[in-house]
DNA sequence: TTGATTTCTTAATATACCTTATTTTTTTTA
DNA sequence: TAAAAAAAATAAGGTATATTAAGAAATCAA
């Protein structure tokens, strides 16, 4: 199991011995998924929260009319999950598919409990990646509320760069709230 | 001080001994507001959080060319700050105003690090402070991304019927997205 | 490589929502 | 209580974005 990456990521905040290092692992299990599957749809428990090790995720909402919206994307160092179902153990409201095959590492609820127990630092560490995806929604949303489409289009690029250049105009459309047909004219536009 | 609210707030999470309330009750300031003056303004250094004791208050964003953008609203038992620049010691991008007169407490940055490291246990009481938030602000973000402006009118005056009797059409419509014009048309179509 | 499928582009028409302006209603102030 | 100010309603015309449909380009399967 490649763990490199998810220790510097949590080491970011707090300060784990080698101990500690060990125990969190083992609560982790390793996930190889290629393009195209899910790994969570709607109606489904949400039982994990999963940390990207290679590859790209899209989370997203179906709604009764078959309309998608994109709740986030997460490349490699990210951490993705349906947060609310996850948290409250409820029938996830989202999809999330593998737009690039990818690696994850699974941490389950049950097991996140207990981190918890064992090494209350991981309150810190939970807030801390709490606050910046708070933020960040936030930012989201002042955006959606302020901006016309093509300023949030310049926007996503310009923020999220190695997302962009992967995904496809559809799915790009849909995390910005418009058409793809709408998109790909603002893009015609911009030559 | 009225100080029965924030500790039974923050005793839903995580419970307290004698001593450390009152630590924590030593950190707090008081404050009371009148209508429509501010408690921060875009610009400012955004050093405090503020637990609403009594009171309703807004947030928003002004932006370059005067349209505002109402990113929540706080009543009674919330608490409402710029978390970004809270948190990163930056001018705050929004203003909050005070909707409705209000008596607060103010909790600074500084202090909010004291407690940190004097109490840890306040680690898990923002962590649940954060999931929350931000799976609020997820859901509305979905709910922009795929309702009409009729629709999430429907689920705010639904979900905070609290706020939605006590703020102006115009406060309104900056939160949903949409003109207050617009706002008052498709209240008219609704007899 | 080829056909089949999916994705992207283009364009015409339609609609949700915006802008501006005016009037009416409500709230504030004196 | 009246006058002034602010907020809300209404309406006409305008714009950003959606819908539908068709064709072009790219990707996938065999």
């Amino acid at each position: 199991m490649n763990t490199d990456l998810i220790l510097s990521n949590i080491c970011k905040y707090i300060s784990l011995n080698n101990e500690e290092k060990n125990h969190f692992l083992s609560l982790l299990e390793e996930e190889h998924i290629v393009r195209n599957k899910f790994i969570l749809r709607q109606g489904e428990l949400c039982n994990h929260i999963n940390f990207v090790n290679e590859g790209i995720l899209r989370a997203y909402y179906l709604n009764p009319d078959g309309k998608e919206a994109t709740v986030m994307f997460a490349v490699k160092d990210w951490w993705i999950t349906d947060m609310y179902c996850f948290l409250n153990g409820l029938p996830a409201m989202v999809n999330i598919q593998v737009v690039e095959s990818c690696e994850i590492l699974k941490l389950s609820k049950e097991n996140l409990d207990k981190l918890y127990d064992h090494i209350p630092q991981f309150n810190k560490f939970f807030r801390i990646l709490m606050q910046n995806a708070y933020c960040r929604e936030q930012l989201r949303i002042i955006q959606n509320l302020s901006l016309p489409a093509i300023d949030r289009y310049d926007q996503f690029v310009q923020k999220y760069p190695q997302i962009a250049n992967k995904i496809t105009l559809k799915q790009t459309a849909t995390y910005l709230g418009i058409t793809p047909e709408f998109l790909s004219s603002i893009r015609g536009k911009k030559d």
